[in-house]
DNA sequence: ACTAAAAATTTGTTTAGCCTAATAAAATTT
DNA sequence: AAATTTTATTAGGCTAAACAAATTTTTAGT
């Protein structure tokens, strides 16, 4: 049984939206939504997903993956984030350059490209945008990173990853010298608009909105 | 203007073609046998390609590339390439591996990716099995190159290519012993079937058939 | 419990890309 | 020059993937 490309989109889109909230069923809008379709067009292509066994599917009631549609997704999501690392790490691209471009390449169709691309790449645990890539087996590590501006009190952490892929926000955080890796002191909390005065590897001040500090993720550093 | 993957398919098929003769129009059912689609199906796609001026078509007649229907042709063969080039020299991929995978990518969509690649690559003029790849600006080697039974007088040669881009012809060459850029020397040619004693690399003596000799492209060693 | 709003599905079209069968045009043979 | 064969086009139909409009089901508000 072969998986066209939309198929693919869709069981991504699924797999994605499922993960933001609770791990429950996914609405059919949601999916109409992040995908810019019509809701009529998502009804018919999650009929069509239910008919190959990639989803269960219950009309009016949402959609699930099955094992077999969470393997499928997983394993796009696992090539969308090795040829990331392959833009960035070996074509010199920066981080805001590459999305669209990995959305082209996650659906060409070679296990023993992957293998060896992986390999090649240096068997990375994580994209230029700190999202973890999943092994062969559709193993990933569990991320335990939380965004910044539900840290509370001041402290040291280590800046790890993004909630928010968009290209302005990437740049945002390129032209203020943030980059994964970088340790993040927060020096202050202000009550009235939950904004944040962080010191940046130790050396240059700046202010993040909550807005921006929601959307980046940081983890203690040890 | 976008052009979808089949446009592209078709447009490389008939650049593909014209080479192979002499640069004059492309028939319908020639276009049919090599991308094995059925005759009705290429006319339909000829009116669409002409309809994009992507070629000149005249009913009954056989098709052209226009210059923009070459260049678009030219630039899906040098992802191509490039894309074969990338597979065998940084992924270890042998060279009766990589066409299918190369199908694939040739399709996707970046300038900047190709640039970006070619750089990579140390901007190559040949992809793994000898074919010249195009410049950025669409210009490409002409190989100067004849096939190995064309030769009529014994003498000293250098394998830069081959005719026949199968699997099981690749993997006979490797079974042989012989890779692009080895030495040639014909020992013998056998009148009655045409066939050749040949030294590959000053040791190692080999037959091939005139079959074989006719798919070995090879240069006159200086 | 009833009604209005929101969410999802059904129905009917469209386009790209493929097919087979029927027909027309061109080339070849007699 | 006719007849036959080969090549190509037209006509009609199919499926995947999209849409808009109409309808149904579920949820939320009173
Ligand atoms: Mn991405
Ligand atoms: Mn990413
Ligand atoms: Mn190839
Ligand atoms: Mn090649």
């Amino acid at each position: 049984m072969t998986i066209s490309l939309t198929e693919e989109n869709y069981l991504k889109a699924i797999y994605t939206l499922s993960r933001l909230g609770d791990e429950s069923e996914v609405t059919t809008n949601e999916i109409s939504k992040h995908l810019k379709n019509k809701a009529a067009t998502v009804t018919d292509m999650l009929k069509r997903l239910a008919e190959k066994k990639l989803i269960n599917y219950i009309p009016y009631q949402g959609v699930k993956l099955t094992e077999k549609g969470k393997r499928t997704a997983i394993k796009v999501v696992r090539k969308h984030r090795l040829w990331e690392v392959f833009l960035v790490d070996k074509l010199n691209f920066k981080w805001d350059e590459v999305h669209e471009i990995a959305e082209q390449l996650e659906h060409i169709n070679s296990d023993e490209l992957i293998q060896r691309l992986d390999v090649f790449l240096g068997k990375p645990k994580f994209d230029p945008h700190g999202d973890p890539i999943p092994d062969a087996n559709g193993q990933l590590n569990t991320i335990k990173a939380l965004p910044l501006n539900q840290r509370k009190s001041k402290g040291n952490f280590i800046f790890v990853g993004v909630n928010e892929h968009s290209k302005s926000f990437l740049q945002h955080l390129t032209g203020i010298g943030l980059k994964i890796g970088d340790s993040l002191l927060i020096e202050e909390i202000n009550e009235f608009d939950n904004s944040f005065k962080v010191k940046i590897n130790k050396t240059n001040s700046q202010f993040f909105s909550n807005k921006v500090a929601s959307n980046i993720l940081v983890e203690i550093k040890k």
